[in-house]
DNA sequence: TATTACCTACCTACTAATAGGTAGATTTAA
DNA sequence: TTAAATCTACCTATTAGTAGGTAGGTAATA
């Protein structure tokens, strides 16, 4: 068996999050995609809460490791920044992944468990925290020139990346990602 | 009667779709807000999708009512853009509501009816150009300076106040909305 | 070496609650 | 007195979740 039963519904339920939020789907939708009865999830995820909280773990690692993987592989930061902004342009161009969980999930905060509420919060602050520390390095080797704080820096990328995410979505204009967040990080160069 | 049930109707579906989507509310929520059967809401809108669709037109007029009152009572192009971050920090600070429709729909625009998609792609066309032909004012007056076409920059000014409003609600820190939008704003400056 | 016990994964069949929606009677207001 | 607004009382589909059982594998034991 090359991919459990738990991971296959944990992807299918990563997709359906990304394309609907936290109402946007049930076991149900899961079940057809996989093509198990809906008691066979609950028997991997006795609940849904459940089932959202163990994706998010998952999502937190990957993101992580992905970002950690950037870090020490890239040496300057502006090609660090670069590479993670080229991740979600391909992501959102493939329309494999065409948005963030935790963006997404962002939206209706107000209506989530609190477990699954506090993995979102986290992973913008955790988020923010990395490329704060990136715009530092990159400040400290002179390959950026800031006009405000890192952490100030760091919100406003952060926030454009989403926004842009969000932006392509409505208009339906993959391309237009890149667009907004293209010049958002060359306006760093020093 | 200084309000029509019609219109109280919306003002909660307004306030239940920013809080949690199209799937995140439902008949039942509405008419425990106002204290009529659901069997009353139906009368007034017969499905949700036209409750929806009927709640954007309105919110289209007022946007647009409220963008051109913006554009003639305030002559400087700098202090339109003002106006309208303005609107929206006092719209998140008070919590009156803290996140634009269409915005919160774009997020699940895939699973939304067409109808109800368009509206909310037409939004976001609207507010660019909006933006757009501020900040092309504003250039030909000497009061902005642009690194790009402000078609891209109206786009980028777009984004971030959406990944701002996102932000503020994730972060649960109404106060980080002015902290994105502002040094954005201020760029601009010649 | 049987055999008994246990485990995982999945199933069918159900439940209670909620979803959106309808039909038709009754009240309210012009 | 007619039309609009609201009601009660439903309906059907779907939701998340439960109950109880089966098939097949693994491990302990006699």
């Amino acid at each position: 068996m090359e991919q459990t039963t738990s991971e296959k519904i944990l992807d299918v339920a990563q997709t359906l999050v990304v394309a609907g939020g936290y109402n946007g789907f049930s076991y149900a939708d899961i079940s057809e995609a996989i093509g198990i009865r809906k008691a066979s999830i609950h028997h991997h995820f006795p609940t849904k809460a459940h089932l959202v909280s163990v994706l998010l773990q998952r999502y937190a690692k990957q993101a992580e490791d992905g970002l950690n993987a950037v870090s020490t592989n890239i040496p300057n930061p502006p090609g660090r920044l670069q590479a993670y902004f080229d991740h979600w342009q391909s992501c959102i161009t493939q329309t494999s992944e065409p948005f963030c969980v935790c963006a997404m999930l962002a939206g209706e905060i107000e209506l989530l468990p609190e477990d699954i509420a506090s993995h979102v919060r986290r992973h913008f602050e955790n988020l923010s925290r990395w490329l704060a520390s990136t715009l530092t390095a990159g400040v400290e080797q002179g390959q950026f020139r800031l006009s405000g704080a890192p952490e100030e820096e760091a919100q406003i990328l952060m926030a454009s990346v989403h926004g842009a995410m969000l932006s392509a979505r409505a208009l339906g204009r993959p391309d237009i990602f890149a667009a907004i967040v293209g010049p958002q990080l060359r306006r760093l160069s020093p």
